[in-house]
DNA sequence: TGACTATTCCAGCGAGTACTGGAATATACT
DNA sequence: AGTATATTCCAGTACTCGCTGGAATAGTCA
């Protein structure tokens, strides 16, 4: 900040390189994929996160003045959001480069959805599309209930995976059931799936998640 | 380094900060895009950025750890070039990104871009495809020749910026010219705009530059 | 083999970053 | 006004990063 390089040219990349220091932090981005999915107070990202209050808040600083995340008061809370879709598909953008040039990443991910019990290979957005159109498809959102209630796919059900094992009489036995959650790392798909084909649904699994969907401009809907 | 975490929710993200530490420098940054525009050798990027070699290096293997960029030997020289195609359109994404959120970035473009004598439209990549379908548009390709044997427009001829006052008798004066060079903040498009639109060409400037074309699926030609 | 070139490796220093715990703000509730 | 809650601000410390200059490595050419 002492001195001024005033060459333009490096004075651009600076500028660029504040959105990728933002996206520097493992923590950070872990914040930026939650507040993908919806608006949320700072304890609600420390809690869900596990880190200490005081830090989310300096990790949403240093999010906010890179302009990424925006925040609103409400009484005593400050919720925080993405500051736009653009935000959103930059960051699932930069998990799809990690899976594609990393090869950690897919070995972390199939221990992570434990041992990559998923056989069947997920459903393409666009089939879902059309399956939709026909009533072929039952979707539901495993997501908690606030996140489906600040967006969801349109014609979507919300069953967050808590409540999945005692609302199992919703779901037909004849049609096939897509869940999705918050992306292609997100475990509550995947443990949702096990359970309905433990139960003898036929169920497959959204390719990755709302952000997703969202970012390639398929309908959406919000509240209840 | 010293400690394991174990858990693999958080390994996951460590390994998308991996990608976001790569591009947390401005210069790293700057090289990336140059190698979008072709491998280049180390001491090539070095004159190009103007920073040191030992620099350069250091910086290439730090983008090398995180898979983003490949060397290839030839002789005595090392070549860096981007690993595909997902990391250059990441690179660019980066950029529409710190252009949409950051309003310093529009300002410094102007500038850069000697004070935004672009009165016209830049011309869209759909209708550019059309016009070269009816012969209706020259397309030249003002960067440097080794970039443009790496890669280019199909159907674009190559006349570096440099060339290009001596070589005007090469163009048509009744159809229109359209420019391209590396990307939306670089300066060698406008310039050429200037020198054509002064001697009396209709010439416009390509929206983006050759990594945009090439992210969108647009036909690519290599070779002299 | 020996000189030459391009690149990488390494040590060191200054600057920046991440996390912690305690103090300060701002709003709501009584 | 006075208490309670959510959040931010502010050191302090350990750690990481970026750049520099000198030494080492790998290949080429005579």
């Amino acid at each position: 900040m002492t001195r001024t390089p005033a060459d333009p040219r490096s004075d651009l990349h600076e500028q660029f390189a504040r959105i990728g220091k933002a996206v520097a932090s493992p923590k950070r981005i872990e914040l930026l994929e939650l507040l993908c999915q919806g608006e949320r107070p700072v304890d609600a990202l420390a809690q869900a996160t596990g880190m200490s209050v005081t830090n989310v808040s300096q990790h949403l600083q240093a999010l906010k003045a890179a302009r990424l995340v925006e925040a609103r008061r409400e009484g005593t809370r400050i919720h925080y959001r993405a500051a736009d879709e653009h935000v959103c598909r930059f960051t699932s953008e930069l998990g799809a480069v990690a899976r594609a040039r990393l090869v950690e990443v897919e070995r972390i991910a199939q221990e992570y959805l434990e041992g990559g019990g998923d056989t069947l290979e997920p459903i393409a957005r666009e089939e879902l599309l059309r399956r939709l159109a026909r009533r072929d498809a039952v979707v539901i959102d495993v997501r908690p209930g606030d996140e489906y209630r600040s967006g969801h796919i349109r014609g979507a059900i919300s069953i967050p995976l808590d409540d999945l094992a005692r609302r199992l009489r919703e779901l037909p036995k004849t049609k096939l059931i897509v869940a999705y959650c918050r992306g292609p790392y997100c475990v509550l798909a995947p443990q949702a799936l096990a359970l309905l084909r433990a139960r003898g649904f036929r169920a497959r699994r959204l390719e990755d998640g709302l952000p997703e969907w969202r970012a390639a401009g398929l309908p959406i809907a919000s509240g209840s």
